[in-house]
RNA sequence: GGCCCAUUCGUCUAUCGGUUAGGACGCAAGAUUUUCAUUCUUGAAAGAGGGGUUCGAUUCCCCUAUGGGCUACCA
């Protein structure tokens, strides 16, 4: 097998894309990568009766943001060009007729309200072997009246003839040998009257021919059509050069019974999405993993998880090792919960990670919202202080906004628990002493301070929460003398002023 | 209903016939700390049920149950 790996990830702009659907278009990338092959992203358009404006735009930027770049795809073009399936449909036309024309298809007049009376009136009716020689098509009509249905103007579909009685053999790359009986499967409408383009099954098996497609990696909702697609390479004589399968289990609800939908994320507030989307309809709001402060590597990461694993203890991958190491022997059969507090501790691990000048620049626009602004070195001081503490970027702001603005109340808990009658003479003493000095060092605040506080046998716990009290407005936040260390002597001390002066008890 | 796929701690998973069934998230307890976190240590927590095959099954086979998917002129 010397041929060049080619996958591709083929999403119906439909709507934003799920974040099942970025796990396969992740799994598709890290496969070709580690064979040194191509990345195609093909849209696949056919349902104009679904088509929502926007949604390939989401989808190409969704993947520029993970940093999972194309080959090839509607917007970079390729060799392969179109890859946007509206735009095939010459194409496809000529591969319709091409199954015509050998009899391995044919042309059906019933039109969906009768199909639709026929299912009413029978259980279990389908369209195969069995019954197609009961309606209306070119198999029981003659020649010159189809022909005159034709040119008349009359609605038609095409349908694969599905010989019965034949086992169909899908080899899959994480399921092994799956072998369905062709009389299970029903005639199949390959091209549509209603818009005049084939149906998915036509298009993807052209296309995944014509673009010399080795491997094909999707969701396992797609594993009942797989015989149909083998049935289909074989009915176009392409079964000696027809691609790898892979089906991949799906993303189930964190809680409850099936498969990850959109609804979930709202209501059980996480994401589900990779970007926030605005339904151009509804205007209803989606929130986004990028907007809710996921890094892409975290992302990337934890979705690698959701269905493979390498093996070993190991959970922290670059996608460069996750490249390296991907297999399908490694890939999982059954469907994976999605655990959003896991996802969570991803995001934590790379938050720690990413250094304090990077983080700060993230920072910054957060900051920017809040109609604030700060030297980025100060950002970044104060981002190391806190970043341990927070899973997600905007978090930062919740951890760290005294080090930008004064409190303006004081939390009362705190007030009450720490806040005595010689409160007030011991910040005044305080006061005094950091007045007096000259290294505002941390390291000789805590040597002054702690000598003082022991001189006068006051009570080391309470004096430094109080201390905090002025400083952060409640009691919580990093170490003490890192917080006035950072916000300079002058400011320590009204912040003390201030306290001293508005809290009463 | 029919067809297909699956089934190890609450969740993600390791185990490719012999293990005290391992790790991680979450949870609980403890340690550290001037606070809150972080961090560290420890703990609780699993082979759906029933038949086989085998000296021996979580592991192989069958049945049942359960979960999921598909069953459109949607992808």
């Amino acid at each position: 097998m010397s041929e060049r790996v080619r996958v591709r990830f083929a999403p119906s702009p439909t709507g934003p894309l799920h974040i099942g659907g970025v796990r396969t278009a992740l799994y598709n990338y890290l496969f070709a990568k580690q064979h040194g092959g191509d990345f195609v992203l093909r849209i696949e358009d056919t349902d104009s009766q679904r088509f929502v404006p926007g949604a390939e735009q989401y989808i190409e930027e969704t993947f520029k943001w993970l940093g999972l770049e194309y080959d090839e795809s509607p917007s970079k073009g390729g060799s392969f060009a179109p890859y946007r399936q509206s735009e095939r449909k010459e194409i496809y036309e000529q591969y319709v007729s091409e199954l015509l024309d050998k009899g391995a298809a044919y042309i059906a007049f019933d039109t969906p309200q009768e199909l639709e009376a026929k299912r009413a009136a029978t259980n279990n009716f389908q369209y195969d072997a069995s019954t197609r020689l009961q309606m209306r098509n070119s198999l029981t009509l003659p020649q010159d009246e189809v022909q005159s249905l034709i040119d008349g103007g009359t609605q038609y579909v095409v349908r694969i003839k599905i010989e019965s009685g034949i086992d169909i053999k899908v080899n899959d790359l994480i399921r092994g040998e799956v072998i369905i009986n062709s009389s299970v499967l029903d005639d199949k409408v390959v091209y549509k009257s209603a818009d005049k383009l084939p149906t998915y099954h036509l298009a993807n098996v052209v296309d995944d021919h014509l673009m010399k497609i080795t491997h094909v990696i999707r969701g396992e909702e797609w594993l009942p059509s797989a015989p149909l697609h083998v049935w289909l390479y074989r009915s176009f004589g392409w079964e000696d050069t027809m691609p790898q399968f892979a089906h991949l289990p799906l993303l189930l609800k964190p809680e409850g019974n099936g498969k990850l939908s959109k609804r979930d994320g709202d209501r059980l507030g996480f994401p589900v999405f990779p970007l926030q989307w605005k339904d151009p309809k509804t205007d209803e709001i989606s929130s986004g993993y990028r907007e809710s402060g996921y890094l892409p590597e975290a992302v990337i990461n934890f979705l690698s998880l959701l269905g493979w694993n390498p093996g070993n203890d190991r959970e922290i991958f670059s996608l460069k090792e996750l490249i390296d190491l991907f297999s399908f022997d490694r890939a999982s059969k059954s469907g994976a919960k999605f655990d959003y507090e896991k996802a969570k501790w991803f995001n934590h691990k790379y938050i720690q990670a990413t250094p304090n000048d990077k983080l700060a620049e993230m920072f910054r626009p957060v900051l920017a919202e809040k109609g604030l602004s700060a030297a980025p070195e100060y950002v970044a001081k104060v981002v190391a202080l806190v970043k341990d503490r927070v899973s997600f970027v905007p978090e930062l702001w919740q951890q760290a906004s005294f080090f930008f603005v004064a409190p303006t109340s004081y939390d009362e808990k705190t007030v009450k628990k720490r806040w005595t009658a010689e409160s007030p003479a011991q910040m005044g003493e305080l006061i005094a002493l950091l007045q007096g000095m000259d290294d505002f060092s941390a390291e000789n605040q805590e040597k002054i301070v702690m000598k003082w506080i022991e001189d006068k046998q006051y009570h080391l716990g309470n004096v430094m929460n109080v201390f905090r009290l002025a400083l952060v407005g409640e009691g919580k936040g990093p170490h003490i003398f890192d917080i006035t260390t950072l916000l300079g002597k002058e400011e320590s001390i009204e912040r003390l002023k201030n306290a001293v002066s508005s809290i009463n008890i």
